[in-house]
DNA sequence: TCGCAAACTTGCGACGGAGGTAAATTTAGC
DNA sequence: GCTAAATTTACCTCCGTCGCAAGTTTGCGA
């Protein structure tokens, strides 16, 4: 009897460690919301959570990680929207509608983290250029995407070019959802504005890339 | 006779502070180069100077700004090639043009570093992640540069997308530079690949950007 | 024209925080 | 209880920043 462990979730361990990952990230967030990211140090972390420093940056190795969850949804978002396209459906219509549908939901990937995150984020040199170093994952993994789709190597310039210019798109359009964020807009109201810009940026590369990747 | 000082150059002062800004500086890529970014410590380019810890911190605030020199320069080549636009020219063509000079010429600015110099960014983390910032501070200026040629605010979602989309083919072409002289190409083939691959790639844009910003 | 003192700049040692290693201690799972 | 993993403790290196001393330039008066 006492030696049925399967059953129960996952074991008392993995249940305590994520509680304890939990319980550090909310007081980091908390902290660094509260006084800006450069201004929290890690052993004020640990001393909220009640953990040792070491036990800090065993879960999040940079100081980065506590601040900027969900890294690698975001970085396979773009990669993840092409794989799923439709039936004869371009990369760049696949991605028009990935983007679209998440303004629809106000999905934080896409950019909607609220002001006092948004706030938080640009306020600080580092999360920002951590930021820079996501898009560019995110690119990288587009390309890798598209390399699969097209059976072109993902070194190729037509590639990389495609990628990147699909990347780059997505990313104004990013920073625009932020830039809104931080200047006190309603997110209806951005999702409103933002519809309409998305249109526009993306109809720029339909010539370009009206066919790339069609499935 | 000896009062006369102001002839020869700006005075001996400026002149020292030249000279031990460049002792340590040529210390420092040196030691770069041979030992990897991340594996020299600044303590160490100091000693090889013969100068205190603090003296180098002093002249290069942070340890990145010891390894990429003419940071000013690559951030506001863009822009200034969209200044510079000639009568009629679009900013496109204006950009089409200040690339196949700088590759014409094998400038550094463009991605002719040379091997080693390569070889030493790619290797260090730090070094790419401040190569992006200089790519986004220059695509900035760029957007700044696209405003005033077009009277259009900086943040205008049309100007942001435009210089975005500039700034990436060059971003895409100077990564493809990069990678190819780490591969051991000769200078003189990559000028004679990339002169293509830009054709191609400045031609994606051409529909989407044919006539904008057009003096 | 000359000297002199105030203001600035350069160089220096010391400190705080991030990130990492190694050994000791606790705690889950058997 | 026993093994293994997680957590803690103590310690270290290195980057980047903060007061302090020394030297140089400049403004002013003689």
């Amino acid at each position: 009897m006492a030696t049925q462990t399967p059953a129960p979730a996952a074991g008392l361990r993995e249940t305590k460690k994520h509680e304890t990952r939990q319980l550090i990230s909310d007081h980091a967030t908390r902290l660094f919301i509260a006084q800006g990211f450069e201004q929290t140090t890690i052993a004020e972390i640990a001393a909220a959570a009640r953990v040792a420093k070491k036990t800090v940056t065993n879960y999040f190795p940079r100081k980065e990680d506590l601040a900027l969850d969900h890294q690698e949804e975001f970085a396979a978002s773009l990669a993840a929207a092409v794989a799923a396209r439709h039936q004869g459906e371009s990369a760049l219509t696949a991605l028009r509608r990935a983007f679209a549908d998440a303004v629809a939901a106000q999905d934080p990937v896409a950019g909607f983290s609220g002001q006092e995150f948004a706030r938080m984020i640009a306020d600080s040199p580092t999360l920002t250029a951590c930021l820079r170093g996501l898009h560019d994952q995110r690119e990288h993994h587009l390309a890798q995407a598209l390399a699969d789709a097209t059976g072109a190597r993902s070194d190729d310039i037509t590639v990389q070019t495609a990628a990147a210019l699909l990347g780059t798109v997505h990313r104004v359009l990013f920073h625009r959802i932020q830039t809104l964020t931080l200047a006190g807009h309603p997110d209806d109201q951005i999702t409103h504005t933002i519809a309409a810009e998305a249109t526009q940026a993306f109809d720029l590369l339909e010539p370009a890339l009206r066919d790339y990747a069609a499935a």
